[in-house]
DNA sequence: GCCTAATCGAGACGGTACGTCCAGTCTTTGG
DNA sequence: CCAAAGACTGGACGTACCGTCTCGATTAGGC
């Protein structure tokens, strides 16, 4: 006879009787009003009455409005998950960052940096799960495709690729969070060529 | 009957009796709260209270609770203004940037990260104070640096100085931020060696 | 094509089928949770949990929870019909109002006051129920007995008994309801004694 | 160095900064709303909003609506606080308690009837209230003056006056909170009549 | 003695009001 | 006129119940 995993803080609700149609116009709520106003603006109440919920119904299956976007973002936002494979890294990596810039300029991803993140700094819950379900599997299909360049012999053996992922990645979001200049696509040619190619002069 | 010179929208308060002491304990008091609690938990009237002074008093002087932190922070956070120049570049950019990880980790700077940062996601009258007062002396001082190298042929000539600052600083801001890895000293050299020599295998 | 001969509002429930079990423990819980706590703290919500019952078993079959409590008391709450002849008025009254007023200090008593009554000032439909369930056949028990009396030349030809009735009783009520004294024997004795033989001085 | 009197439950508010204007518009509103609809549907956010008040407001300065109502009641109800005295008691009584049966018609008396005796009932703080303020200034009155009828030997030396007080004016609290018949002045004619000179036949 | 339909326990649902906390404004008192 | 104190309107918070609705799982009556 095993134990139950989950302790079942208060009187856990029933899943299987979760109305879906509620989920999802709770996540659908959520997204529009994020990308209408500022995070800052939305509150649980905003969410309830635009779905057209009780809040009951929101605080039975999320402890925070961070954890609705999380969810929201994670169900649709899917598409960012793609990593390509055609032989030619640079292009690849390209192709891949060219992709995540346009999804920071989207709405989705506005509530994604505004909401997410900003809630992360005050919320290490929220921080850890941000960093598992939306940066993590990221990071290890780049991971993975570097791993592939570097066993071809067109990366450095003696590189960690988690830190070169870093390197990529992390000037998108400088942008994204600090807003000195907006994310664009030649900004992912800049960074790959001083990622790849290094910013000293050559010793030629 | 004279017209005031100032149109004082409503009864623009007169700097010159403003009382320094009221001013300094805020500072004092905000400072401190968002060292104890996490900036979500960070209110006005905490602030008051704390300080001993009236909400009027914040109100007056300044348009939100993050004006404030601007303010403390810009105030008593000069140190890593400096910027050293030994004639070895490298060496100046890892003195330097360890000097930025450092802060990261503390107190203070838990307060503009969790605060400042997040704040101006929301406010965009925030994010352009934190890029104006905070950002862009720091990078100005690291670009002229840079451009020193450049001049003495220690960098490519064809790269621009701005994007080079930014993949050098992006990643201590990405793991601030983005709460994956903790900031250290190892993070600066891994950044500088990547970003200095490049990813790619050398070609020959 | 037949119309059914009860039109059957929404669904009208079955009598036949109808869990006794069921009835019971709701009667049990009301009247329980009454006793425990105030009138103000009785819940549909608490009734169902501590019955073991579903709120819709509770909603089938009552319309609000003092529909409850007056069929809990209607069903358990016979003892004070008894109403004695021996002959003698004011003994006979003396033997039915004791055990009046010591009903009123039983916790069933507490759910009646505290319950019903209280919730008769908002809702018309108790008031009406609980005059003819609980007051109207008391009263008219009382009235048969006092008449015998009238008939007998014990009690004044020109007075209405309704009227007596009502002298008797309602300091009792008055001491209950009100808060002022708690309702004892020796009230009784204080009322027979001024109701019969009047406050005025004799004219003599 | 005196202790203070009131151990200050939560850093009581300092009533010379009252603001005289809300509370009467709380008063107002209060009264309106249990006048217009039942005490049951009688809500703290009602009265809030219909007073142009903050809920803060409200319950920074009561406990809870019934003290509302007691306040109000106690500022305006004054008029039945009247005792006439012109030497003949049965009529001086005739005019006091004719005028508490009008008064028990009034919209004013149906809030203080459905709702302070009411709520008293789950609320022993309010019982003690309604005792205190409404019910015990009005019954020594009353015994004020049915002593010196005693004194004047209009009355019976060994009857109680405060059992006589409770005789006379019960059955027009018995009426009002058990919804038997109305209350009218007739009733009255008719307490008088049987509580001073009593229902017994006379023995002669 | 099945079969079917209603009732049952359970509890999620859209709501309303609760009593608290804080935002930002207004008012009073004192220096 | 500024500062402290704090009462004010307003609104979101997270909770408790309301009364309705929707699930299987009994469970009883009519066939």
């Amino acid at each position: 006879m095993a134990t139950p995993s989950t302790p079942a803080p208060r009187s856990a609700p029933n899943p299987d009787r979760r109305s879906e149609r509620a989920r999802q116009a709770i996540l659908d709520a959520a997204l529009e009003l994020c990308g209408e106003q500022l995070y800052a603006g939305l509150t649980m109440e905003g969410i309830a009455k635009r779905a057209g919920v009780g809040k009951q119904t929101i605080y039975r299956w999320w402890p925070s409005k961070a954890a609705i976007l999380l969810e929201a973002i994670e169900e649709r936002g899917r598409s960012t998950l793609d990593f390509p494979d055609t032989g030619n890294l640079e292009a690849d990596l390209r192709t891949q960052m060219t992709q995540v810039a346009q999804a920071f300029a989207s709405p989705m991803f506005a509530a994604y940096s505004k909401g997410l993140i900003a809630a992360a700094q005050s919320d290490p819950d929220i921080a850890k799960a941000v960093v598992e379900t939306i940066i993590n599997p990221r990071v290890d299909l780049c991971r993975e495709r570097l791993s592939k360049a570097q066993s071809a012999g067109e990366l450095r053996e003696d590189i960690d690729l988690a830190d070169l992922v870093e390197l990529l990645y992390a000037p998108l979001y400088y942008r994204l969070l600090l807003h000195t200049r907006p994310v664009t696509n030649d900004q992912v040619d800049t960074i790959l060529n001083l990622a790849l190619n290094g910013a000293a002069q050559d010793k030629k």
